[in-house]
DNA sequence: TTTGCATTCTTTGTACACAAACGCATAATC
DNA sequence: GATTATGCGTTTGTGTACAAAGAATGCAAA
C-alpha cells in the first residue's frame, strides 16, 4: 500500500560521481516529473508528512525539494497552510506563453550558433524517444519529453541564465497544459520539432526562429485560454481555494 | 581567530517581530542587500553558524536563505563545504548581459503599454533616492537603488516571470559590478533612469527601448570584461579553485 | 436551520542534537 | 628531503522533538 517507492528505501549515497547523488535532487525529481506527466494533478495538496513517508526521508529533505519547485513556481507553498500543486491563472499562463516566445527565439538563435554536432545528436535522441512514448499511448512520458527538448535546446544555446528560467517556463508550461488543454490532443510536437533541429543543423537562423514560433503558435492553439467557460474549467480556476485535495490516483 | 565576516557585525537586527515577513525574509533580504550594496565581497565565505549568531536565529533559518540566494546565482552551494558569495567569470558575466538585453527590452516595450501613473510616480521616486545617495556619497546605497529601479520597472511590465528572471539578472549585474567595475566609476545611471521614465510615459516605445538599449551599452562600458589582467581579476577568476575563502579581499 | 464561538486536532515552523564529510596538520616512510 | 598516509578539528547534512498556527468540528444560541 505505501510502499510502491520501495527502491528509495535505501539511502542512495552514490555521491562521488555526482550522478543525481543527493536525497533532495531524487525527491524534487521524482515530484517534477510526476507534475510533468500529470499525475499529480494542479491544486493536489503535498503534505510534508505524507511524501516523508513515501520517499523514505525526513520532512526536512520534502522541504527542501517543495521550496525548490517552489522557487520555479511549480508548487504554492503558503505560509502554515503547507504546498500545493500551483494553479496557473489564464492570466498567468498567458505571462508565462509571452516570455516563453522571448526566450524560445533567442535560444533559436543562439543555438544555430552554438549547437555542437553531440547536442544536435542528442536532441534528434530526445524526439525519436518523443514520439515513440505518444506512439505507445504513453502521453505522460511524450509530454516530459518535449518539455525536456526545450531545456535540452536551452543548454546547446550556452547561456546559464537561459537554462535556468527556461526550466522554470517549461515546467509551468506543462502545468497550463494540464490544465487547460482542449479537446484536440494530438501531440505532433516532435515532428516541428524534428524540422528545427534540421533548420538549426543547416545553419539557417531565419527558418529556425520561423519555425520555433509557429511551434509556439501550435501549442498555444491546443489550449482553449480565451474561453475558460464550462463547468470544468471552471472547477479548475477555483481549484486553488479549495481545501480538498484531487486524490492523485497512485499508478 | 578568523573571522570572516567581519563586514556583516553591525546590522545585528535580531528582532522577532518588527520587520515585515517572516525570519528567513528578513535574513535573506539582509544578506542579500549586503551583496548588492557590496559590503560582502565575491568568494567570502557565508559560515551558518556565524550568520546564525549574527542575526539570533538558528541554522534552519540561514540555510533557506542561503538557498534562495544560491537558487538566484547570487551564492555558491558547494556540497559539504558552505557557501560563498559567487564570483562570476568573464563568460558568466557576458551571458548574464545578454539575457539582460533581453529581457529588459520586453521589459520596457511592456512598460509603455501597461505601466499605470501610480507606478511611473513610484519609479520617479526610486530615481531620485537613487542620485541622492550617489551625490551624499553612498555609492552602496546608490548601487542597490539602481538595480531596484530595474526590478520595479519590471513589476510595471506586469508579467511575473520577467519579473522573477529579472531579480536574478539584476542581482547577478550588480555582483559583476563588484567584481569588474572600471576605474571610472561615476554612476550617472539616474540620469538615464529618468529619461527612460520619461519616455514610457510619453508612450514613446521605440525612444524607450533605444534609451535602454544604451544603458545597457553604458553599463557594459564601465566593466573591462576584456582584459581582466590585474592580480586582483586573476584572484577572483581562480576563486573557484580556492580553498581558503579569502575574505573581504576587496581593496 | 443557521450562525457564531470555542475547543481540539492536524500540519507546518523552528531549534537542536547527532552523524558524516571535508580540510588541515602532523608524522612516518621511501 | 619530499611525498603520502592518517588523525583531528571544524563545518555541513539529516533526523527528530517541540512549539505554534490554521482548519475542522461540535455546541449553543438566535
Amino acid at each position: 500500500m505505501n510502499e510502491q517507492l520501495q527502491p528509495l528505501k535505501k539511502p542512495v549515497r552514490a555521491n562521488k560521481a555526482g550522478r543525481s547523488g543527493t536525497q533532495d535532487d531524487i525527491v524534487y525529481a521524482h515530484i517534477f516529473e510526476a507534475i510533468l506527466e500529470q499525475r499529480l494533478a494542479p491544486g493536489t495538496k503535498l503534505s510534508e508528512e505524507a511524501l516523508g513517508e513515501i520517499f523514505g526521508v525526513s520532512r526536512t529533505i520534502i522541504r527542501r525539494a517543495l521550496s525548490r519547485l517552489a522557487h520555479e513556481s511549480v508548487v504554492l507553498l503558503r505560509p502554515n497552510r503547507g504546498a500545493v500543486v500551483a494553479s496557473p491563472s489564464v492570466e498567468e499562463a498567458r505571462q508565462v506563453f509571452f516570455s516563453r516566445r522571448m526566450v524560445e527565439r533567442a535560444i533559436t538563435e543562439l543555438a544555430v550558433q552554438h549547437a555542437t554536432a553531440e547536442q544536435l545528436s542528442e536532441l534528434r535522441q530526445m524526439v525519436r524517444e518523443e514520439r515513440d512514448s505518444f506512439s505507445r499511448g504513453d502521453r505522460g512520458a511524450g509530454i516530459r519529453l518535449s518539455g525536456e527538448f526545450h531545456l535540452k535546446l536551452a543548454e546547446a544555446a550556452g547561456n546559464a541564465p537561459l537554462v535556468s528560467f527556461q526550466r522554470s517556463l517549461v515546467s509551468q508550461t506543462s502545468l497550463i497544459i494540464a490544465q487547460y488543454e482542449s479537446g484536440n490532443r494530438s501531440h505532433c510536437s516532435y515532428d516541428e520539432h524534428m524540422q528545427l533541429i534540421d533548420a538549426i543543423e543547416a545553419g539557417d537562423a531565419q527558418q529556425a526562429v520561423s519555425l520555433m514560433m509557429h511551434h509556439m503558435d501550435h501549442i498555444d492553439s491546443k489550449l482553449n485560454l480565451d474561453e475558460e467557460s464550462a463547468s470544468d474549467d471552471l472547477h479548475a480556476v477555483f481549484s486553488h481555494l479549495l481545501k480538498k485535495p484531487k486524490a492523485a490516483a497512485k499508478g
